[in-house]
DNA sequence: CTAAAATCTCAACCTTGGTTGAGGTCAACG
DNA sequence: CGTTGACCTCAACCAAGGTTGAGATTTTAG
């Protein structure tokens, strides 16, 4: 360790040491900068500087993107958090268990989804709704032997 | 049902009649079609016609996206299925079979997440890997022992 | 027959979530 | 004190998955 990085450790991290901790881009940074997502200050010779928090935010931003939250609700949800002073574990349990929801409403979706899928495999349609070994002809479609009403009068 | 609809339906369907029976817009058929995911012919009046399977395909096309297959691969695998005949269940059962397993794959990387997740809502702070209640101090900023990247585990 | 409704093509545009590059400044090692 | 490397801004670009609009034709209803 440099003494370098101690010192700038103490005067909050500069934008690469947050990439590298975070394992985001620099650019990932700065887009998240202009979405109000993150925040940071700047030194005399207007370079970022982040405080320690902002990994944590960070990692509330990769959890909650994984679980599907778009980053404008992220945005939005992070904006709650109170300004002043450091987010403490209450503050961030709130959104976590906020985002637990849509997890498992992703997660109810997908298993119902994948137990269709299941289901549908004996046949293979896949169509869910109007399963062609179940709902044969498909009504208005009807193939070989269906409604055919003809009426003969030939486009093409 | 009115008498031209049934002309129409021995001729192939129309693109509006596709699009209001499988519920996505005549713009997304015509994409899909640009994009290899769908095909049809055309008619005298070089109005697009597509045969009833193409339904089934939409349909199936619908299902793999939700099942999060981006739909370059849902082309991929859409070009497997026979030409010249059309798609049995053994073809279309050959499809589920193989989104089921992403889909599998889906749900166990967001159960995991999930389940990490609810395991740190008492600590509150999503960070997984170095939760501050567990690691004060943000030891790693200060003794530089590796990046936190947050639980590894890739998307595809 | 005529007017309205559907379709056609082609190009431009949209949103998300970023990345890349040009041109210029700042900081840190030797 | 110079030369790298880290950082700055701003704008352009990318990919996915479509949507929108203009202008021309076709089909259908009355």
């Amino acid at each position: 360790m440099k003494k370098s990085e101690t010192i700038r450790v103490l005067q909050g991290l500069g934008v690469g040491q947050v990439a590298e901790r975070s394992g985001v881009a620099v650019s990932t940074l700065h887009f998240y900068e202009e979405e109000g997502l993150i925040e940071s200050w700047r030194n005399g010779g207007n370079h970022r500087r982040y405080s320690r928090d902002v990994l944590r935010r960070i990692a509330v931003i990769r959890v909650a993107q994984r679980a599907g939250v778009p980053l404008k609700e992220i945005a939005a949800a992070l904006k709650t958090l109170p300004q002043g002073r450091t987010p403490n574990a209450k503050d961030w349990a709130r959104l976590s268990a906020a985002w637990k929801a849509e997890l498992d409403a992703r997660i109810e979706t997908l298993t119902r989804l994948r137990d269709e899928l299941t289901g549908c495999i004996g046949c293979g349609c896949l169509s869910l709704k109007a399963c062609p070994l179940r709902n044969p002809g498909d009504e208005l479609a009807a193939g070989g032997s269906g409604p055919l009403l003809l009426s003969g009068s030939g486009e093409t």
